[in-house]
DNA sequence: AATGCCATGTAACCGGTTACATGATTTA
DNA sequence: TAAATCATGTAACCGGTTACATGGCATT
C-alpha cells in the first residue's frame, strides 16, 4: 500500500495534475517507486474519494479538461502516520539471480549477452544519479529536507555500484568457466 | 513469468512434492525469489498440465496424499530457453526510501525505531548468508555449478552489506538532525 | 478538414497475498 | 479417540501491467 503515500508525497512538495504527477514520477520518484498513468488516475480517484486530497480550482467537467489536486489535512495526517509506522523489508525478488541458479543446472549458454547489457543499463543509471548528485546536491547545503533526499539518493547510487561490481565480478567468473558449462 | 522456472530449477536441483518444495523456498531459491504453497501449488498444476513435469509414481488419489514431480526434457528446455533469453531489470521498488522521500516533507518523528529494526534484521539476514557460504562454500572448491552458486549468494551478501551500511548511515544522520524535523 | 499531441480515463488480465477448507497420518 | 501436524488444495482480493478509448486543443 505504498502507491498512495508517494503520490501524497508528491502532491505536496507540488500540486499537480495526473499527467504531471506521471511525469514526476518518471524522473525522481519513480527512481524508487515507479508507476503508469493509469495508476496515477486510478489512485487520484480513490484519494479524492477518501478525503485526502481534493481537485483545485473551480472544477472543470472531467474528459480532456486538466485537474489539479491538492493535498488535505487529513491526506498528511495519513502520510506522516504511514512513514512512521513500523513496516517489513520485502524479501528480494531478483530473477537475474534467479536465471544464474537456473544456469548452473542447465548450462550458461547465452547468458553472458544479457549480463553485458544489464552492465550497461546499471552504468547508465548510476551516470545518471551521479549527475543528479552533482545537480541538486552541491557540498556546503545541509537543510534537513536535502539531507534526507541526498541520503535517498545515496542509495540509489550505492545499489547500481553494488550491481555493476557485481556483474562485473560476475563476466569474470564466466570468462574462467569452461565453455556452456 | 518467473515464478514457474524458479519451481523447474529447484526440482531438477531435486524432485520433490509441494510441501518439499515449500520448505526448500523458504530456505535457499526463496532467498531472491519467494513464494508461499498456494502459489507453489497453483503453479505445479499448471506445469503439469502444459508438460513440462509430471508426477513421479503410481498416482495417487489427489488430497492429502503426498505428490511428488519431476521434471520432464521439455521442462527441461523451456528453463534453457528462459535462462538464456533476454529481460530487462525490474525498476526499484523499495517502501522504505519511499517513507524517508515522505519523512522530508511530513517530518522524521517515529521513523527512527523502524530504521533500527531494519538494520537489526538486515545485520541477521547478513549473518544468516556468511553461515552459509561458510558451510556450503569453503576454499578449494570450484566446480562450475559451485561458482555459479556461490556468485548469485555473493550478490545477497553484498546486497545485505549495503543494506546495512546504508543504515547505519541514515541513523547517524538522523542523531545529527533537529529534532523531529 | 486532418493530424498529432495533451489529458483523462476504462477494461481485461495476471501474479502475489490472505483466509479458509479438507483429507490423511502421527502422537498423546 | 482427540489433537496436532502433514499435505494439498479453493476462493476472494489487490496492486501492477497492457491495451484500448475518448475528448480537447494546437498546428498545417
Amino acid at each position: 500500500m505504498s502507491l498512495p503515500h508517494a503520490i501524497l508525497t508528491a502532491l505536496l512538495e507540488k500540486s499537480s495534475s495526473g499527467l504531471e504527477l506521471t511525469r514526476r514520477f518518471d524522473r525522481s520518484i519513480g527512481y524508487f517507486w515507479s508507476a503508469t498513468h493509469q495508476q496515477i488516475y486510478r489512485e487520484l480517484g480513490k484519494l479524492e474519494a477518501d478525503g485526502l486530497i481534493r481537485t483545485l480550482p473551480a472544477e472543470q467537467p472531467a474528459r480532456g479538461q486538466k485537474k489539479s489536486y491538492e493535498v488535505l489535512p487529513a491526506g498528511r495526517a495519513e502520510l506522516a502516520r504511514w512513514s512512521a509506522a513500523a513496516q517489513d523489508p520485502k524479501p528480494l525478488r531478483d530473477a537475474l539471480l534467479l536465471r544464474l541458479r537456473a544456469a548452473a543446472v542447465v548450462g550458461t549458454a547465452g547468458i553472458q549477452d544479457d549480463l553485458r547489457r544489464h552492465l550497461e543499463l546499471h552504468e547508465r543509471q548510476l551516470a545518471e544519479y551521479r549527475e543528479i548528485e552533482e545537480r541538486d546536491f552541491p557540498p556546503g547545503r545541509d537543510g534537513a529536507q536535502d539531507r534526507l533526499r541526498h541520503l535517498v539518493l545515496r542509495a540509489g547510487i550505492d545499489l547500481e555500484t553494488f550491481w555493476t561490481r557485481w556483474l562485473e565480478h560476475a563476466l569474470e567468473e564466466f570468462a574462467e568457466l569452461p565453455d556452456g558449462a
